[in-house]
DNA sequence: TTAATACTTGACCGATCATTCCAGTATGGC
DNA sequence: GCCATACTGGAATGATCGGTCAAGTATTAA
């Protein structure tokens, strides 16, 4: 057996991925996630290989963690769906505007500093993606099926519509828009169910 | 009377845009922008001042000849204001998706890689989304006046969700999204104004 | 107690970063 | 033709980049 860690491996890279949510990929530096998450060269080298390799890590955990992933659940829950789909929204919302930091989400923001210009990081962001247009597209043919949601609407179309959303608002969050025009918009948006 | 500069500064300053607009601020390095404006250190920090500098000219450069700027004109076109919106709209979506390198909009890419961290930038970029919302705000009004938009629609929410819909519209391109799926989502998203 | 293991530490590497500066040189006004 | 001007080209700056490595140390198994 070899001699244990001084540090959680578990916490270290959740801090990690809070620099890199915060300041990007490219504007984080080691030594940005060395401070951060408080140990030395050699063992953020052995434990977590590169900053690259660093980063996926990173991006992994805020899918399952912190990021839209940790509250998909919400898409899967029984009972009427488009409450459902407000509900997950406006959590989104809140969540995205309550950050005095304005980090947005990883997933966008990966999507707009690195997609482009990395191909296996595009596909892990638009896996993400969609991820999450399916647990909508799920939740809007149920509610199709129900009734909910008029038989002449496209559960695929309107899902995508609402990914798309999602990533503007992000957008326009971290432009500096204020929190009650964004709640509007999104708002607005969400009129097209009717 | 100076020597006279051997190169174009519009067309240095220019190339520079494209470069930025291509990696983005942090990745783009002055060796890149040397090379790509062929030109060297001595001249290009005379001219153009520091790499933030250069990067705010750019910026304008952007917007004024090249981004949504150049062609917010249509927006301002006489006559039915529904099609103009349209027109607009799939003009903006069809530049975007035939760039091999999705580079997006400096505008959104700055949104997001220096918006929060850079209080004047933020200004700049906000103050763009702004005019663009302006732009369609004035339009959708005077189709509400024209009885082109229904009467219990608002101008003011509807100009945000399309401003809201062309930043997510390139997050998604960035990701990844096939052209056609980026189409029919923003098509979906214009049902919102019947 | 000892040997094997592997984590910790910080010095160190070459590369690259943005920026400065100084010759060298071409131009315009006289 | 000559001087002042200022553009050009590239060497050189110190800082910082990501990444490596060897020496020191703590732990476990025997």
């Amino acid at each position: 057996m070899p001699r244990p860690k001084e540090f959680n491996p578990d916490e270290a890279l959740e801090k990690a991925m809070q620099v890199f949510w915060h300041k990007g990929y490219q504007a984080t530096s080691m030594e940005d996630l060395l401070t951060a998450m408080s140990l030395n060269r050699g063992s953020l080298y052995a434990t977590f290989g590169d900053k690259r390799e660093l980063f996926l890590k990173a991006m992994d955990l805020y899918c399952t963690g912190v990021g839209v992933g940790s509250r998909l659940s919400i898409l899967s829950r029984p009972g009427p769906a488009i409450p459902l789909v407000h509900q997950f929204l406006e959590g989104m919302l809140e969540f995205a505007l309550s950050d005095p930091q304005r980090r947005g989400c990883l997933i966008a923001n990966t999507a707009m500093e690195l997609a482009p210009h990395q191909t296996d990081i595009a596909k892990k962001v638009s896996g993400r993606l969609q991820h999450l247009e399916d647990a909508f597209f799920k939740l809007l043919t149920r509610a199709k099926q129900n009734g909910e949601l008029d038989k002449n609407k496209n559960p695929r179309a309107l899902a995508r519509v609402l990914v798309t959303m999602m990533q503007g608002t992000i957008v326009m969050i971290k432009a500096g828009t204020p929190a009650e025009v964004v709640r509007q918009t999104a708002e607005t948006v969400l009129s097209i169910l009717k």
